[in-house]
RNA sequence: GCCGGGGUGGCGAAAUCGGUAGACGCAGGGGACUUAAAAUCCCCUGGGGGCAACCCCAUGUGGGUUCGAAUCCCGCCCCCGGCACCA
């Protein structure tokens, strides 16, 4: 075929297509589930198929992890890479609803479109394993797991509020509320309603999931994302005892300034405000309330606005001082943290200080700093206390624990640790989405969905969109709605919200490997072959919610004994973001890459190679459309050495020592490269050693052996893996280039006869002499001397001390 | 505001247990080949000075530590990401 072209010279489209062909034919990339003897799962984050195709960040995140996955092989691995299609999710409803379409019908054809976009990259995917989150044999075992977590006590309905559009009259993500406005009625505000919603008890896990952090050989800025979002706090919560009845119990961090706090501030919808507000306060107490529960729920938590608030009338004793403080309400206190209540103390808080002197309320200062001049709100801990009693003169860090076991002893404090961390709200009042499996029986009560009658299949209904009725869209449909009780028999009602799509991604890589049974989510037997995951990459923009989400569902599943591990992924490491010319890539600025063209243009092997090549993979880098060039070309020389060769050197034959031993330094850099996901060093080390090759300023091999270029071509082939299929092919070999050892680099070989040696005359550079490496001090320096250019700066001064770094460098400070 | 990551030639970037700054590539300049062009090949290419051997300056910025700092420490500026009234 190539051979058609009078020139013979390299035409990506033409080996491509072969090559992936030749792949399918001889299922080059299957993996052989049961019996593979190394197994080693390489995952990457599967796709929302989108209607505009696979975009550069899809392709940058692939490709690496593709080239570790072919790294992984050739080191005689059996390499498991499997790929899916995460299409459920209200992006996709919001698209279908855009360009009215009914969602069942728009995915398959951006499915569609992704394999192929995917199978023109020369991924090494394994299809006979493909998932698809939309399709009744995986979300079946979606709704199994559910069902799981609510037999284990993990699924519990609370109220929560929602965005609520009373236009739209349904529920907005926060993404859809801008500014306070729904994003389809910019005069429209959104306010926010409690509904009944299925949560699952994550919290429950929140120290495991923490912990289990530092022994993870993740990416340090992926667990520092989690360890953040856990927020775990250290302190005490303190009960302030109020005269008229009741106790207000709130949470702080800093017990040490306890005497300062003047008053008191309970979130809005604190259980205790009816209790404490008096008579003549009610009025403003109830407009605050109703205000407050108007608000959205991005607006509400919205930090840096103007504090807002009123005082209850109600007192509560400082349990440090014994005076009655007053009690207000602010939306600065959120019900969700904490108690929902705080102590203010507005000397050492910048929020407190601000709502104290906006309502004229006392400011006590009762920590000074260790050093300077006192200045409030001074917030820092490195401080000693003041009007604090009998902890005057205490450090803040020792006033804390002395506070806090002083007030304990008369039960008015106990030490609490506090998380960030929420229960995960998975209902979600759409339609795209698998059902959750849950009935409504007015005898019974919630029942979950029997095993055998999984799945709840989401019925084809026409009118997805939400409309005005004020219910989900699967509640219209009667048909569907309305169902006998499992238990009883009698007339009951299906849950009508379906669960989120972090659910369908939180256990995709437990099916992957089972997906020939149907009767089990995922086999005991292969699972424990496969996972836990050796190795996953994707973006940190999944680093909190998808991440903690699958780990967390993956502790649950190890805790009721279906799998034996409790960490999914041993390894997970990050990739950067690409931009484009400097600037984020977005369709408004017309500087959004479009793989397909590229690969038109250049080829898969070329782009895939830029992309590794255009910065650091674990940070990204810049998109130039003038870089691929430099890679292609890189790729035509190669191609003409693979021409050029005439086979192994004749017997006896002696290879060129500087080639050789460029050979050797190049496997041991790319080796060493490729672990550690440093591909552009790696591609940077074959380029090297190709010039070498090729002669540069030394007379050119024209001809090089086959030694010479057969392992370059294996350490090429994860990078541009159909080139390198054709020219190990062309080097005479019959089996797949993915099928061989990786190469072996010999140290001795590798070592350098002669090392140019800086010679530094005070610290600076004044001579490069040649040497053997392994001198001594005394040798190196000797050498040093007798060098002209050495004399000459030393100038017959006394040399009072000599540094030497072994084969580097020889300082003389004179 | 807080927590990360980063700032190096015209451009993308190398080099961080402190030890030749700018590997590799792009762009640019010069030359070879060609009737010519493209492609390819060879050479040059951080700034300044010098006929030259060479010298001086230079890793966001100001200090410091060190024989020696892109790398370590302190202050400041800018860019990217995350969190954001979390008590």
């Amino acid at each position: 075929m190539a051979a058609s072209h009078s020139n013979d010279s390299y035409h990506p489209a033409v080996i491509e297509a072969k090559w992936r062909q030749r792949w399918d034919e001889r299922r080059t990339n299957a993996t052989d589930i049961e019996g593979a003897g190394k197994p080693f799962y390489n995952l990457m984050m599967f796709p929302y198929p989108s209607a505009e195709g696979l975009h550069v960040g899809n392709a940058f995140a692939f490709v690496g992890a593709d080239i570790y996955g072919r790294f992984q092989r050739l080191q005689g691995l059996d390499v498991f890479e499997p790929m899916g299609f995460d299409a459920f999710g209200i992006h996709s409803e919001n698209y279908a609803i855009k360009v009215n379409t009914h969602p069942a019908r728009l995915i398959p054809a951006n499915i569609e479109r992704f394999r192929e976009q995917l199978r023109r990259l020369g991924l090494m995917l394994d299809w006979d394993h493909e998932v698809s989150t939309t399709d009744p044999r995986y979300y079946k075992w979606t709704q199994w797991i559910f069902l799981q977590l609510y037999q284990a006590g993990l699924a519990v309905k609370k109220k929560a509020p929602v965005n609520w559009c009373p236009e739209c009259k349904t529920v907005l993500a926060n993404e859809q509320v801008i500014d306070g406005f729904c994003e389809r009625h910019p005069g429209v505000a959104v306010i926010q309603k409690f509904l009944e919603q299925w949560f699952f008890t994550i919290t429950k896990y929140t120290e495991r999931l923490l912990n289990n952090l530092e022994k993870l050989d993740w990416s340090e800025s992926t667990r520092l994302l989690q360890r953040n979002w856990i927020g775990r706090s250290q302190g005490a919560e303190l009960d302030f005892v109020v005269p008229t009845g009741g106790t207000i119990t709130v949470f702080t961090t800093r017990p040490d300034t306890v005497f300062g706090a003047t008053f008191l501030v309970l979130a809005p919808e604190h259980p205790m405000v009816e209790q404490v507000t008096g008579a003549e306060r009610r009025p403003d107490v109830n407009a605050y309330r109703r205000h407050a529960a108007d608000m959205d729920i991005v607006s509400r938590r919205k930090g840096g606005k103007e504090k807002t608030g009123v005082f209850t009338g109600g007192y509560a004793r400082n349990p440090a001082t014994g005076e009655n403080i007053p009690i207000w309400i602010a939306d600065y206190v959120l019900m969700e943290y904490g108690t929902g209540a705080i102590m203010a103390v507005p000397g050492h808080d910048e929020r407190d200080f601000e709502f104290a002197t906006q309502f004229g309320l006392e400011i006590r200062e009762v920590v000074k700093p260790v050093a300077g001049p006192s200045s409030l709100p001074f917030v820092s801990y490195d401080g000693v206390l003041v009007n604090s009693g009998q902890f005057d003169g205490l450090h803040c860090r020792e006033a804390i624990e002395k506070i806090t076991a002083w007030l304990a002893e008369n039960k008015l404090a106990v030490p609490r640790l506090q998380y960030r961390l929420h229960d995960w709200c998975i209902s979600r009042q759409r339609y795209w989405g698998p059902p959750i499996p849950m009935i409504y029986c007015d005898a019974c009560g919630a029942v979950p969905v029997p095993e055998k009658d999984l799945p709840v299949l989401l019925p084809l209904i026409e009118d997805f969109r939400p409309d005005d009725s004020g219910v989900s869209p699967l509640a219209r449909h009667q048909e569907w709605y309305r169902v006998p009780c499992p238990q009883c028999g009698k007339a009951a009602r299906r849950e009508t919200d379906v669960s989120d799509t972090f659910l369908d991604s939180a256990w995709y890589f437990l099916r992957y490997p089972s997906t020939s049974f149907d009767d089990r989510p995922f086999d005991q037997k292969i699972t424990k072959k496969w996972l836990p995951v050796r190795s996953y990459i994707g973006g940190n923009e999944h680093a909190v919610l998808h991440l903690m989400y699958a780990r967390f569902i993956t502790m649950v599943l190890h805790d009721l004994k279906l799998i034996d591990f409790e960490e999914p992924f041993t390894r997970f490491r990050a990739h950067g973001t690409i931009v484009k010319d400097g600037a984020k890539m977005s369709k408004s600025r017309g500087n959004v890459v479009i793989p397909d063209e590229f690969i038109a243009d250049w080829g898969a092997d070329t782009f895939r190679m830029y992309l590794m090549f255009l910065g650091p993979y674990q940070e990204g880098g810049d998109f130039q459309d003038s870089g691929m060039a430099g890679i292609s070309r890189f790729l035509d020389k190669v191609w003409a050495l693979v021409r050029a060769t005439r086979g192994a050197a004749p017997p006896g034959a002696q290879l060129p020592t500087r080639v050789v031993r460029k050979l050797h330094q190049t496997i041991r850099k790319v080796t060493d490269d490729m672990a550690e996901l440093h591909y552009n060093t790696a591609i940077a080390a074959l380029m090297e050693y190709i010039n070498v090759v090729r002669g540069g300023e030394q007379a050119a091999i024209a001809s090089p052996p086959a030694e010479l270029l057969d392992p370059l071509i294996v350490l090429l082939a994860p990078f541009a893996p159909h080139f390198a299929e054709e020219c190990w092919e062309r080097l005479g070999h019959h089996e797949s280039v993915f099928d061989v050892a990786w190469p072996d680099y010999d140290e001795a070989l590798a070592r350098e006869d002669e090392i140019a040696l800086v010679v530094q005359i005070n610290g600076k550079v004044r001579a490069r002499i040649m040497v053997p490496p392994g001198l001594s001090q005394e040798q190196a320096v000797e050498r040093a001397l007798a060098d002209g250019a050495v004399q000459k700066f030393l100038d017959g001064g006394r040399i009072k001390k000599a540094v030497y770094v072994p084969d580097r460098l020889v300082n003389l400070v004179v």
